[in-house]
Formats: structure tokens, sequence, C-alpha cells
DNA sequence: CATGAATGAGCGTTCATTCAT
DNA sequence: AATGAATGAACGCTCATTCAT
């Protein structure tokens, strides 16, 4: 009620500020639950790393809770956005990019993925909302390309609920250790190369010739 | 000091009665340890699920880690067992009987499986130790067989690593939802047929034709 | 399940020392609840003065609320155990008794009582619970006895709920010293004195004459 | 050493701001405290009620406890302001017209008034400074009223401060329940009625003829 | 003067572990 | 060997107060 001729610039500087602060907890937060889990993290942890004060840290986020939370929501906005444009997969090109795409998007914020991986090991409700949830139309869109290829006469009559599941196999195996942090995360070339890998190995096997 | 005329009988009677103490614990944490994960369990659970007093536990074990420990250890030596047995893979037959037995063995103790891979998860030392230990020779055996297959022309020259890799995404898209609890485990007869699958579907591709 | 040979005097025997520990931290705790109030005292007090440790505490209650309501409740049960033989009122006599047993419970545990008012004051539940309802009872037999006094004219037709109100005044204004700890308690002759004294000048005024 | 050139009237105009602000700070502080306790009502419970920053309290009060001792303070003032008129009673009339006006005083700052029994039931200072010392010449007044009318044998040789009890004891049971809001406050009418009846009973008694 | 942000001190509570019996 | 009781250390969180702007 007073002070209401702060120029409109100084409030978005504000809230820039606070912006960056929640980010900056999360991110620390998220490298800590990463590394030694979400329980075994405590809020003396993430504020010594971000280098504020406990109580501090209750000034952007309500509880603990609620930042593992902002960091497994972060993650699924970003997952969502790249779900709305997930169009029909017509050709052999179209899934290669969709691979190297959702690889892309996985591997860019590493620690994030890993945590939530973690939770949903062992948390249900996070296992649904931010996993099953957003996995289910890759494997729908997966499946229809399956199902299509195989009306066209182009891939062999098997079940495509099993195809999907093992072209997501293959890109889980190879997304896995670098999740994890065993192995160094790829470069744009590589992951490229990855996922026409993948693509390719599932189309045509390993096989010269067909038994 | 005292009891040393206690005859040699009751002393193995007593041990095998401490053994089997021991495993009931042993049973019943990883079954909790599977539910909410190592730290979100307490002694205080592990003693109720056994119907003990939460002191009797430091009499079996000394602390709450080495229950984890004793749990993933147990667990390693039965996989040792089976990595004892692993001989050079020769045809396709015993590639799915590999990939069978693999499976069967991983789903027969579901809950020691899950806690090891939500240990490995966070902890280091569990992921060496008990994890990239134990898949490394399962990983150069898929490897040789790759490397042999594609030395005798029956195989494409792909990348032996990436090959063997592409057999553990499916194994392991295969047998997550199980682990975690969201699919039932699979019949001995789905489970036959699913090696097969898997074996065939990465020999063979999905392609009817060669592009 | 083991140890069922315990004899029965052990297990009374225990009972009967959680229950004396039970008292202690009862005890200790409703005289800091009437020193400085539950809100100002912390569970860490309560732990000192009865020099145990601070978790010990919930060992025998499962929060600081607990400890409270435990002490309201004892209260209550004597409170109700004094209701259940509260006959009719029939003669001056029988009323005095009532007035100095009802000062006589309530002075027998000051700080209990001290701690019920001081909580009663701010918490409507309390208030409810411990307070109106137990008063009520009270207030009913009172102006059934005045309302029967009026009936055979021996009192002049007063309001009967205010004649009760005056009573449990001049009982109050007597008392509320004590409790707060500003007046030392009465020695049973005094308190006989003061009951007669009470019902007596209720009865028949201060004036000598009728004006 | 800046602002030296403001006209006095600023000056003036600047501290009715100011002791405004106190007030509406007291006034809000005085209901939560009332509700809630001194101690579970937070400061930023007050700066919230008040609609101002946590923060600009401390521009008028230099801490939670000083507006306590300022709503007790004030209400002290008030009570002075009221006993510095106190005269000696004379007759019937005057006592009714005491203990009315006394009656009007209190409840009309109820909130107040609620906070100060809250205190001074746990805080022995606050106890002595603002009801002991203040009902001390109340009291007294009352006892030479009794004396004097025992002198000129109107009342019974009773004991004065007995029956000054008695007064006060009546006075208390009409007032408190008002106070803890689990009565509506009287209206003039009623309250003076009350003040009658109270003067009244104590006098003649509830018997129509004296035992 | 007003305030958003920051924080030290401390709260009620939990828990792995120890100890006396 | 078994256990009920005890507890130090730590946890997530709150709050009166300070400070830079």
């Amino acid at each position: 009620m007073v002070n209401q001729f702060i120029p409109v610039k100084d409030q978005t500087r504000r809230e820039r500020r606070i912006e960056r602060q929640r980010r900056s907890i999360m991110d620390a937060a998220a490298d800590l639950f990463a590394q030694k889990g979400y329980r075994a993290t405590t809020t003396r942890d993430i504020a010594e790393a971000v280098d504020i004060g406990e109580s501090t840290l209750y000034g952007y986020f309500s509880s603990k809770k609620e930042v593992l939370v902002a960091i497994l929501s972060q993650q699924a906005e970003m997952v969502d956005a790249l779900l709305m444009h997930l169009v029909e997969l017509e050709d052999f090109q179209s899934f290669v990019n969709l691979v190297d795409l959702l690889m892309e998007k996985i591997l860019t914020r590493t620690v994030y993925n890993r945590v939530l991986i973690a939770e949903a090991w062992t948390d249900d409700e996070v296992l649904q909302s931010y996993v099953v949830a957003r996995w289910h139309p890759v494997m729908q869109t997966l499946q229809n390309f399956i199902t299509m290829k195989i009306a066209k006469s182009i891939f062999r009559p098997i079940e495509p609920d099993m195809g999907a599941r093992m072209v997501v196999g293959s890109f889980i195996a190879a997304i896995l250790p670098v999740l994890r942090g065993i192995e160094p995360a790829p470069s744009p070339e590589q992951r490229h190369h990855l996922a026409m890998m993948i693509v390719e190995t599932i189309s045509n096997g390993l096989n010269i010739k067909r038994g």
C-alpha cells in the first residue's frame, strides 16, 4: 500500500532475483539429492551448498518436500513442452530425431533426472505423476509407428508393445550410465550417432541374412 | 567360560537357529527397504516386522547399515554362483538360455534386487561392488558372442559393446517394471518367450527386408 | 512372546514404575505450565525438571500436548468422581459440605487447576471440555437448591441462576488467590469456616435488619 | 541534523500519525493476544492484521514484549484515571454506582482485560503491577464501607475483608464469562440491574426471614 | 519511515544405538 | 540371548529480530 511508486523495472528485477535464488537452491538441492538421496540430504546441507542460512530456504520454499516437487515439476514441464510437439512418426528420420531429441532433453539436466528416477523408484506417487504419465504418450507414439509399419508390411508382424519396449530399453541402456554418472555425456554428434544406431539396429537386427 | 560343556551338536543347532533368525530379519528388512527405501525404514519397523525387540536386532547385526550390506552381499553371492557357470555362448539357443536364466534369477529375488538398485543409484560403493563388478562378465560374454558372430560373418560389423548394450537394454526394459512392482512377474513360459523375443529381435530386427 | 514366564508381580511392578514416572513427569510439567504457561514451557524444561533425557519423555507421552491433556484429564477424572456423588442438596449443611468438598478437591491439586484455568482462558476446546462441561452440573444443583428454597418460601423470589452465580462467584473469589499462589492454602478448619461463611452470607446477607 | 527546518506543526502532525499507528498496532495485537495468547501470537500475525511489514513494527515498538507492556500500561492508565475519582462510599446508591462503573470500564475494553488476566495468571510481575496494585484501593474502599456499616450497626459484625471479597466474587462471576467471550456483553440497562442485584443480594441475602 | 530478505537460536520430535536386567 | 528403557545427535521447521535499501 505504501511504496506503490516503485518503478515496474524494480519489480521485475526483484522477481528475477527471487527466481534466480530459487533456481540456485533447486540446483544445489538436486545435486545433493542425486548424490545422497532426498532423505539423506538435510536442509542444512542444502543451505550450506547455497551458502545461505537454513531458515532463508523457507523464504523460497515452504518445505524441504517442496524443493523436491519443484525439481520434479520443472523437469516435467520440460518434458511436457516436448511432448506437445510429439507428432506422428512417419519415417525413420523422424524416428531418429525423436530419439535424439529425447536424449538431449534428458541429458541436459542430468541431476534432475537422476533425482526423478531415485524418487520414482521408491515413491509410488512420484512414479505415477512424473514418470508413467509422461512416458505413456511416448510409448503410444512408438507403438503407433510400429503398427503402421507392420500394416504396410515393412515390419514383421511383431507385438507392437514388445517392439516399443525394446526401443525404450535400448534408449535406457544408452542413457542410464550417463545419468548415474559412470559415463560421460555424449557430444551432440555422438548422441546423434547413438540415436541412429538404436533405430537402425532395432529395424535391421544384427544378422546379415535372415535365418 | 560358562556353558563349555554344551555338546557340539547343540552348538550347531544354535548356530542354525541364529542363521535362521538372521535370514528372517534380512527378509523382513529387504521387504521394507524395497517399499520405502533404506533411509525411510527404521530399525523399529524391521523389529516389528520380525516381531522381536528393537534391541534384539543388535544381537544379529551390529548396525542397520550391516543389515543392508548383508542383504546386498547375499544377493551378490547368488549372482556369483550363477556367473561361475557362465560359459562361452555358442549358438542362439545358449544365448536365449542365458537371458532366460538371468531373468529367472533376478525375478525370483525381486525385493532384494529392488533394494540393490535403489542403493546403487545413490551409493557409489554399492554400485561398484555389487553392480558394475557383477555385470561386467555378463557384458563381456555378450560382447565375445557378438564379436565371434561378426567374425563368422553372421552378424553385421557393428560395435560389439553397442550390440551387447542393446541386448541388456531390452532385458532391462522387460525386467524393470516387474522389479518396480507395476507389472506382475511373468510365468516361466512367458519368461522363456520373452527371452526368445529379445534375442530374435536383436538378431533379425523388425524389418521384413533389408533396406 | 519370549519371557512369558516373568512372574505377574514383576509385570505390575513394571507398570507401577511406568505409572510413577508418568506421574512425576506430569507433576513437573504442571509446575512449569503453571509458572510459565504451556507454550513457554519447553520439552527441554520438563525433561530437566524430571532429570531425564528429552527424548525419554516420548517413551511416556507421545507429544508435549499429550502431557497437557493428561494433566487436564486427570483433574477432570477427579472432578467427575466427585460429581458422581453429587446428590440433591437438601439443607444448609449439605450445601456447606458441597462447597467445602469442592474447595478441598480443587485446592489439593493447586498447580493442576492453575494450568487448567490458564489453558481454558485461551483455548476454547479446553474451556468447553474441561470447565464448562464439568461446571454445568454443579450450577444445576445449586439452581435446583435455590428454586426449591424459593418454592418453600425460604428464599426470596430471586432468579435462581443469579443466586447460583453469586455462590460460585464467592467461591471463586475465595479460591483464585490460592490457586494463583498469592495466598496460602487454608487449613481444613479455615476451609470449613470459609464454606460456612459463603453459604451463610449468601443466605442471610450482611444487613442486620431487612431494609 | 537533516529536516531541522520542518515547521513545528508538521512535527506534531507526524507525532499524531505515529501515535495513531501505535494505537492501531496495539488494538490489533490485543485482539490477537486475547484470542490466542501472547506467546502463540507471532509478530507476523500482528503485522498482517495491521497490514504493514513485519519489520515496520519495530519502528513503533522495540520488541514484541513492549507491545504487550504498552497494552497493559494503557489499560492501567485508564484504571488509574478511574481510581482517581474513587470516593468514599456513603450509601447503597454510591455502592451500586461503583459496581456499575467498574463493570462498564472493564467491559468496554474487553480484549485488553482479557489479555491482562491471561498474562497476570502466569507472570508475577504483571500480576503485581497491573492487578494487585490497582485492585487494592478498590478492596480498601469496599472494606471501609463495610466497616462503617458495621460500626453503624447496619451490617452484622462480619470480617470486612470477607465481605469485600464476596462482593468482588459476585462481580467476577458476572464479568468473567463476558471477558472470556462465552456470554454477550450486557446492555447498560442490564448492567445497572446486575449491579443492583449484586449489592442487594450481598446486603440482604436470599432468606426471607432471618434464621 | 517502510520493507523484503536474512538469520541465529531454539523448538518439538525422531531414531539408531546402548545399557541394565 | 532378549528386551524395555534411555538417550545424544540430529532433523525439519519457526520466529523475533536485524539490516540494507
